[in-house]
DNA sequence: ACCTGAACACCGTTCAAGT
DNA sequence: ACCTGAACACCGTTCAAGT
């Protein structure tokens, strides 16, 4: 007869986390519409009032629901690289996948991630942080690769920058369903990042003209 | 006394435009959040219904605001082929150009046209068709540069999508603030973007192992 | 044809008050 | 400390009714 999702305690407990968790499934089953406070609160069994306790407003909760997202794609790069040892040409390839593969497989949360949603300049440190580090994961790999004498010289962030916007861009595409022919199906995406990044790689690599 | 963009007929006359004009100020004023329907009524002088006898919803008024940046899009396209004719590799690069400082100029819309808050699939024909000429210029610019023989061989369609992809990943990073320190003055957007694009040329170029 | 006003079911946010 | 309920100023959308 309770409410699925309420506590029974008059203390939540949890309520943060329970907000993000709630916060995370709206958005996968309604998308960024569907995502709101009120909403979030009656998921958590909880008066649409208690979230102001734990998030200054509705940025900042989908701030946390963001820097999650962040966290686990540090994570994916950091996975790459410690799978491909010394194989600085494949870790940047298989980066790229890691990205778009995050993105296609959450799109909704991508959305709100990469969507523009979010004012970065104004967010909590923690978003700065998370999404720092996941560009961070990138740069070191294009830096692995500078070590190794595969690529150009040049500046390693704006290197680094060339590869994040071309990643970024086919996530964004992908997810905004401007390439339904050629990206339906996750093999079909992981087939086509990596026939992008090979492209863009190779205008990374040093050449005899 | 009267409201200053109130006209005084019954019938509006322009209502449409009237919507979509409006629409794109409060859009370039007070960002995403800031368009709604009923507030570019008002700005309309109209009744927050009226909208309705000329957009189904509230997409459909987003649709007509996005689908006159894409056209201007395909103009400034246009417009850099037939500046540098006989040159697709400078073509390429100044389309990349184009693209970004369009998305810079014009964040708030450009959020609007690459934030994911369209459903393309679901879209007015116009919309779908304004898009698809945006990117079909860039297929014609990598297609000038198959033809000339500077670029290897592969699908155009997939050559230009990681023109395209670069591109729109740097404007998505510069609109969405996360590229503050590298891309603040317009002259830096254009030289950041002018190397990022030369890069992934050099990607898609013959080469000489 | 085109527009209005009332109504409905939502929002985010604030604030005094309760436990 | 943490939570609630009422209140305010907004939304998008529908629908009967007006000109």
């Amino acid at each position: 007869m309770a409410g699925q999702h309420a506590r029974k305690r008059y203390h939540h407990g949890d309520l943060r986390s329970a907000l993000i968790q709630a916060g995370t499934q709206l958005l996968k089953k309604q998308g960024v519409v569907g995502l709101s406070l009120r909403a979030a609160a009656k998921r958590s069994g909880v008066s649409h009032t208690a979230p102001y306790r734990h998030f200054h407003n509705k940025e900042a909760l989908l701030a946390a629901i963001a820097a999650v997202g962040f966290d686990e794609l540090t994570a994916a790069m950091q996975e790459v690289t410690t799978k491909h040892p010394r194989d600085p040409s494949k870790q940047l390839i298989e980066a790229g996948v890691a990205y778009v593969l995050l993105a296609v497989r959450n799109p909704e949360r991508a959305q709100l991630m990469f969507g523009g949603s979010i004012d970065f300049e104004a967010a909590d440190e923690a978003l700065r942080q998370s999404s720092r580090r996941a560009f961070d994961g990138l740069v070191q790999i294009v830096e692995h690769g500078l070590q190794a004498g595969i690529y150009r010289e040049g500046d390693v962030r704006k290197l680094a920058l060339s590869a994040w916007a071309i990643v970024h861009g086919l996530a964004t595409l992908i997810i905004a369903d401007r390439l339904k022919e050629a990206a339906s199906s996750e093999e079909q995406v992981v087939q086509l990042t990596r026939y992008i990044c090979q492209i863009h790689q190779s205008g990374l690599l040093r050449h005899k003209k």
